[in-house]
DNA sequence: AAGGTTAATATCATAGAATGAGAATGGCGG
DNA sequence: CCGCCATTCTCATTCTATGATATTAACCTT
């Protein structure tokens, strides 16, 4: 999707480009196929997935090229290392465990929001394993968090690149309504969402800031929508908010 | 670890050289480490760990990079769209459920091996996940089977790379026993294992191999060592391989 | 706090790697 | 058996990647 098409290190910017393209594809993608969507010649593109390929990033298979296995153990190690996820995960067992609802926890990658960590809450089982999940960043509390509270964005720009969004429930917000949106989110320090990215699903969500004022991740409570009627006059925004301060502070910052 | 010190593609192998590096340290490393460890210019580790960085591949912490969320999101498209890992998972359930025991699918990344799934069998719970982990080929049963069962390799030369090994029981296998251990798994088909990678685990592997004969990964099954005192003679070993040669040949071949 | 030390980033000329056009090979299906 | 499509190879040109050095920033010690 972007296309750092500047100088420097321009092979690996490709290299990456490609293997995004296998990751968003979620299907084998033919060589020709690659090769179309990055952009990029097929000569170019062949010895790129031939290096992907020989570190394990890509596999090759009758239909196609996929991502490979060697990102699985790069996230493995990703897991075993990352700060924020190991300070962050009794928390998310202590929220979930409190409220019988699903803690996640999500940092941004680029103009997406992947899904770290996650404690499911109580009854329902969990039958397929969505860690590693990319989502978008705005529909969803935990995603809008990322956007909205973060002060270097410009508000008003980026709404108007994301409008007009469809949500689950088929409202269509225009651009003034995604800023009113951001807005509110960035003065409250949190975020609700009611059937936004997943229908008959609603969720609070809050930034966790690191002394720096750096945005490191988002925090997020989701149940279903039924059960969560009052989630605007509970207490639960401002219990996520304070969870995820706790994990922020406990942090040490970036630089 | 591997320096494909050659010409084409230079700098995109070693980003992954990079990267690797980050993977294996399991700990944050500063930039001079890294470029230590790689053998790089501390400016190209710089560049290059910018460009892992901007794609989050790596992450920066205070105290240095360590792999970063990218890989989750990569990992977990590896994990939706791998053929191997699809076809095997009920056949993995099916294993676990029959005996018991761990059944475990990995797959080689250059000089090791990595699980790509797991179902456990019964009673003792699994504190922590695995997945993702990336072993040594030689000691464990599931590794010897990529060195044994591959005709590419040469037993005699591999053996001689590997010894002397230590095994998790002390044991210290020099070059004509690992040679003998190999050949031994070359011309059954299948490989056993007792405490040599984990004490008081015993396991037996078979290779999945598709069509054209390359190999696409290893089946295995292990429990404690207590409970499989047996194994040599029991029917586990040719059931594993059944089960393996079940998997391969509903995966389509590479080429 | 201030000075000394180490880490991270920027600058720049040169070498050589990366690129893309096209040809050659290899598989697959008809 | 033949033709078609996907992949791999070849090669000259250009621009990117490189590494020595300089600069800035962070860190720790006292």
């Amino acid at each position: 999707m972007t296309k750092p098409q500047q100088n420097p290190m321009r092979s690996v910017h490709r290299a990456f480009q490609v293997l995004s393209e296998l990751e968003l594809a979620q299907r084998p993608l033919r060589l020709t196929d690659l090769a179309q969507r990055t952009g990029l010649h097929i000569a170019t593109t062949q010895r790129l997935v031939n290096v992907l390929t020989e570190h394990g990033y890509a596999s090759r298979h009758s239909n196609g090229y996929t991502a490979g296995p060697a990102a699985l153990s790069t996230a493995h190690a990703f897991a075993m290392t990352s700060p924020v996820r190991l300070i962050a995960r009794p928390i998310l067992e202590e929220l979930a465990n409190a409220t019988g609802l699903t803690a996640s926890l999500y940092v941004r990658v680029q103009n997406s929001r992947v899904l770290i960590d996650r404690v499911e809450g109580g009854r329902r089982p969990q039958y397929s394993l969505p860690i590693g999940e990319r989502l978008p960043l705005y529909p969803g509390a935990a995603g809008k968090v990322f956007l909205a509270c973060d002060p270097e964005t410009d508000l008003d720009a980026t709404a108007a690149d994301l409008a007009p969004v469809t949500l689950a429930d088929g409202t269509v917000l225009e651009h003034s309504a995604v800023l009113a949106d951001l807005q509110d989110v960035r003065t409250r320090g949190f975020a609700i969402s009611v059937n936004e990215r997943q229908f008959d699903t609603t969720a609070t969500a809050a930034p966790i800031v690191d002394s720096a004022g750096r945005i490191l991740g988002s925090l997020g409570l989701s149940g279903a929508t039924a059960e969560l009627r009052d989630v605007e006059s509970s207490a639960l925004p401002s219990d996520v908010r304070r969870a995820a301060q706790a994990i922020g502070s406990r942090v040490p910052p970036a630089n």
